[in-house]
Parts: C-alpha cells; sequence; structure tokens
DNA sequence: GCCGTTTTCGGCCCGACTGTTTTCAGTCG
C-alpha cells in the first residue's frame, strides 16, 4: 500500500467522521495524519509501528492503526463508519462546494442517502428551504452534480496512458500483432474520453475471447461488432474500445483512427482524405500524406484545427521532444509544501541529466503552503550559493512562485522580489472571479517589472474544477509587450496554458516554459506531459524556455531583470 | 485524534470568501 492510498483513506475517514459528527478535533487527527503522510517523501511501508508513531502529527494511536491498515489493508475505524453510512453518502463526498455538515443535514433533515435523490430535492426546491442553505447553496449542489456527470468516465490523459500501456503489454505478451493505441491518446489529448486500441490481426475472435476471461473488463455486445471490442473497465472507470484490422490495412486504420473526423475530412482539390484512404493502400503514414500533397503531419497535430494551413505552407516546426528540455523551472521544496529537500530535488535534476533547477516555492500569502517569509527567503539564498558551489557546474536559480494577490500585486516589498533571479506570479485564492476582474488582475502582474513568467494562467484542475474566464488575447498581448512568459504548466491534472491557446500566443510571438510544478522528486519528470501538450500547439523547441542551456538562461535572466530595473 | 506539559488533561483553531445571515458556519486552496 502506498503513501497516497492510506493518505486518501485517512482523509476519507476524516470526512466520514464530521458526517456522523464525531469530535472535530478527532476527525482533524485523521486530516492532519492524512496531509502528512501524503507530504513524505519515502514510502511507510517498511516502517514499524514505533517509526512511523514518531512522525510528526502522528502520534501513537495513530501509527498503530497506520501500520494495522498497511499490514491488513483494512482501517477498523473505517470499517465502523461505513457500516453506518449508506452507500449513497459516500457518492456525496466529492461533491464541491458541498461538505461533510451539509451533508449531515440533508441525510438528517430530509432523509436524502444519495445523489440522485439530493438532484431531486433541488430541483424541487427543497435544499433551499434548509436552515443554513439557500437558493446558492441548491445552485451549487446541481452545478457540482452536473459537473461530475458530465465528467464520468472521463480520464486525464497520464492515466489512460497507463491503462493503455498495461493492455498493449498483456496483450502484446499473448498475441503476435501489432498494436497502437489510436484516438485521443495518440493526439496527446489532455482528456481521453474512450481508450481505443488498434490491433492489425486476423484473430479478432481469440483476442475477443481472451479479453472477456479479465473480471476488470466487461463487453458491451450490443455496441460491439465483429470488428471491435467496445466495452468498459471497472476500476478505474473508462470506456474501451478495441479495433480489429487485417494487418495488411493496419498504416490505413492507424491513420483514420487516429485523426479527428475534420482532420479526415481535410480535402485539397479533388481529393478528400478519408477517401483516399479508404482506397489507396499505403506502407507508411507519410505517404499517405504525400498523396495529399503534404508533409507528414505528426499525430498530436491531426484535429483538423489549424495543421493544413501549417502543412500546405510548409511551415510546421520541428516539434518539440522532452530530450530537448535541459532545465527545470517551478518547482517547490521543503521549504514550503514540497516533500523533499532543496537539495535531494536539485540533486534530482541533476541526476536527470539537467543542467540547472529554478526553484520556486510559495510566497509568503501562501499560508496554507507554508509560503516563505523574508527570513526563510534569505536562508534559503544562503543555501542555494552554498549548494552552487557544490553541484557545479549544475546551477539552482533563485525563484519564487509569488501569489498574484486580490489586487493583482506581488507578494513581497520590491526590494524582495529584487533579490530573485527571476519569478512567476501565479493566482492561488480568490478563483471567483468574473472574466474581466480576473484579466485585469493578471495584467497588473505582467505589468510588474520583476514578473518573469505567469504560471498556471487559469488555476483549472482537469475533472475536477474549470479554471476561471481570462480574455486570453489581452493577456497573451500584454505578455508579448512586457517580455513576460506563459508558463506550460506540465502536472497533468493542469496542463494550463490550454494548448489551443497555446498555439495562438506561439502565433502572436510568445515564448513558452514547460514547467513541471513539481512537488517531491517524482514531480520533476512530469515535464513530458507539458512536451505531448506542446507538440499540440506545434511548439517547437526554441519557443520554449526551459531548452536553453545553463549559460544562456542564466543571460536570459540577468537581462530581464536589468529592464526590470531601468523600466523602475 | 495530537501535542506538550506547570505529567495525564486541556488546548488545539490558516484566512478569505461565500452564502447565509444580521453575526457566523461551512468550504476551500
Amino acid at each position: 500500500m502506498e503513501n497516497k492510498e492510506i493518505s486518501k483513506i485517512l482523509k476519507f475517514t476524516a470526512s466520514l467522521m464530521e458526517i456522523h459528527g464525531e469530535n472535530e478535533f478527532k476527525s482533524r487527527g485523521y486530516s492532519v495524519a492524512s496531509f502528512k503522510v501524503d507530504q513524505l517523501k519515502s514510502p511507510l511501508k517498511p516502517l514499524s509501528a514505533e517509526e512511523i508513531a514518531a512522525l510528526d502529527g502522528i502520534g501513537k494511536s495513530m501509527a498503530a492503526k497506520i501500520y494495522d491498515l498497511i499490514e491488513t489493508q483494512k482501517l477498523q475505524v473505517l470499517e465502523e463508519l461505513l457500516e453506518k453510512t449508506p452507500e449513497g453518502i459516500l457518492n456525496m463526498i466529492d461533491l464541491k462546494g458541498f461538505g461533510p455538515k451539509k451533508i449531515k443535514v440533508v441525510w438528517k433533515e430530509l432523509d436524502i442517502t444519495d445523489v440522485e435523490s439530493l438532484e431531486k430535492a433541488c430541483k424541487n426546491d427543497e435544499i433551499a428551504k434548509l436552515k443554513g442553505f439557500g437558493a446558492k447553496t441548491q445552485e451549487t449542489i446541481l452545478a457540482a452534480i452536473a459537473y461530475r456527470n458530465a465528467n464520468k468516465g472521463l480520464l486525464l490523459y497520464r492515466d489512460a496512458e497507463f491503462i493503455s500501456d498495461e493492455l498493449i503489454h498483456v496483450l502484446k505478451e499473448k498475441f503476435s500483432v501489432e498494436i497502437t493505441a489510436v484516438g485521443e491518446l495518440r493526439r496527446r489529448c489532455e482528456i481521453v474520453h474512450e481508450i481505443e486500441i488498434l490491433i492489425g490481426s486476423e484473430q479478432g475472435n481469440e483476442i475477443t475471447a481472451f479479453l472477456n476471461e479479465f473480471d476488470n473488463l466487461k463487453q458491451l455486445k450490443g455496441i460491439s461488432g465483429p470488428l471491435t471490442w467496445r466495452g468498459e473497465m471497472e476500476n478505474p472507470y473508462c470506456k474501451i474500445n478495441i479495433i480489429f484490422c487485417k494487418p495488411s490495412d493496419y498504416i490505413n486504420q492507424l491513420l483514420i483512427q487516429t485523426a479527428n473526423i475534420n482532420h479526415l475530412n481535410y480535402e485539397n482539390g479533388e481529393k478528400h482524405f478519408l477517401r483516399v484512404l479508404k482506397s489507396q493502400k499505403f506502407s507508411d503514414e507519410k505517404s499517405a500524406y504525400e498523396a495529399m500533397s503534404l508533409p507528414y503531419i505528426a499525430p498530436e497535430l491531426r484535429e483538423g484545427l489549424f495543421e493544413f494551413q501549417l502543412a500546405e505552407e510548409n511551415k510546421i516546426p520541428e516539434l518539440i521532444q522532452k530530450s530537448d528540455i535541459r532545465g527545470i523551472i517551478h518547482s517547490h521544496s521543503t521549504y514550503s509544501d514540497g516533500a523533499h529537500t532543496l537539495e535531494e530535488m536539485a540533486t534530482k535534476c541533476k541526476e536527470l541529466g539537467y543542467e540547472y533547477l529554478g526553484i520556486t516555492d510559495h510566497s509568503k500569502t501562501a499560508v496554507y503552503a507554508s509560503g516563505l517569509n523574508e527570513e526563510q527567503i534569505k536562508k534559503q539564498h544562503e543555501e542555494i550559493d552554498e549548494l552552487n558551489v557544490k553541484l557545479a557546474p549544475f546551477k539552482i536559480f533563485k525563484g519564487i512562485e509569488s501569489d498574484i494577490l486580490g489586487d493583482g500585486s506581488l507578494d513581497y516589498k520590491d526590494k524582495v522580489l529584487d533579490s530573485f533571479d527571476f519569478i512567476i506570479g501565479s493566482i492561488h485564492a480568490n478563483l471567483n472571479m468574473k472574466l474581466e476582474q480576473a484579466t485585469e488582475r493578471i495584467v497588473k502582474a505582467i505589468r510588474n517589472p520583476y514578473t518573469t513568467m505567469i504560471g498556471h494562467l487559469t488555476t483549472r484542475v482537469l475533472l475536477r474544477r474549470d479554471g476561471f474566464p481570462v480574455d486570453y488575447k489581452i493577456i497573451i498581448e500584454e505578455c508579448i509587450k512586457h517580455n513576460v512568459i506563459l508558463e506550460l504548466n506540465a502536472h497533468p491534472s493542469r496542463l494550463d496554458l490550454d494548448w489551443r491557446w497555446l498555439r495562438y500566443a506561439l502565433e502572436q510571438g510568445m515564448m513558452t516554459s514547460i514547467n513541471p510544478d513539481a512537488h517531491r522528486m517524482e514531480g520533476i519528470e512530469d515535464v513530458y506531459y507539458g512536451t505531448l501538450v506542446g507538440r499540440k500547439a506545434a511548439l517547437s523547441a526554441s519557443q520554449c524556455l526551459n531548452t536553453k542551456s545553463v549559460s544562456e538562461i542564466s543571460d536570459y535572466f540577468q537581462s530581464r531583470k536589468k529592464e526590470a530595473l531601468a523600466s523602475l
């Protein structure tokens, strides 16, 4: 059992305790333990109960419970709570804006024990009448239910890739076939609606029988056909579509199954791409595009959006690859809410072959994330100076992820801002803003001469919450005007700036930076996901800041700072 | 539940915001 899972179970227990109205400090104990476990840098698994109890925020009693949980996969307290909780209540726990206290009221006052009845009660205007509730709360609940229904079965790219890799691995071991993930997966879409896998094989029946042996997979016969196995995976729930074709049709099917329909409907004079693919056999993908008098178009670009214009003008750049990334920008350490120390993060980057780390812990307003005060900044800078001697030629740049406050200002006085090599301005709090207000707030941060780049522009968390609305065109224009970079946050749940707007920004001449926003060593390699969606925007290495070498980026930060001082 | 003791029980308690109230409870990052 991994720390993440243990942490989730503890958090879940805390929520259930609150719903059942247990002592709030007791449930708080579970919350704290959950948080602490999540923050740990090494697995709990090999530790003894005594060693676990030595951890800050975890006492003897909690340690014994965690130890048992790891040993038996069961938590007694949770089992007892589950026994007295209707199953439908459990599904309410992650509805946004509807917490344990409100769940309790709805359950006890109206005897509502599942999401469907909750939705009905909202629509019948019963929820708004409860004490402490109102029309807005009712709307919030309905919106949260609708949001969740709309996202049911959808996967983050990272999770879809994991599932599909496993499936492909299992199938390859058993059958000697050509097999590739196609559709949204191969196009590297940030959200995947259905896992689609193409298999070039005459053994469709055998493969179908093999798939049907898995408990976790359920074929839906009604929507399957002789050439498809369509169905669902149970845990995690997702839709799966496995397409069989003759090995001789494999390349044509690969093209057809990968592209968005708008891509396939491309016409060049008399030629319609899909009709060409259905009438003429190709031995590789490049020849299919040649038949349309086009250069090769990478799978990521096959959305039917802007790729043909670039292709017709022969302007598709060499797309960025993970190996182009030479340094890591935007990461956290134990100075704020990271799991690993500055030295551990830097050493890891060095081991992975990167030339530098731009460390950016949280700023002081981010209290919940242990943001740094002026004293701690000084201390961190001293440590960076020492580490830069020790780890040379590897270099740590002094950065900060400064909160953009409600009024658009950065989180420190100019004198403190001046002590950094570079500054990322990000919004973390007060997210409910209208478009004008949000745009104005960010524009003010962009105009601050100390801002080097803007972090996760909209603060969206894919499949969990939409970001706030912004006027992209104004923001991108301001960025270009003030030489500020919009980061492409590479965390698989963010991928913010959205690649569609990244494309627009690149066309206007803006530069980006693919940043992992790593909170532990394992997060550093998330830059991979950033490069995938970067490719969707036809991003080239030269348009990405952290493909620069250590000396180039050092020069960049210095000249950028000089500009800032000159404008003051 | 945890922690820290003036050792065995009492205190613990982010801050902004929202939506409900008309002074505060619940939620969130």
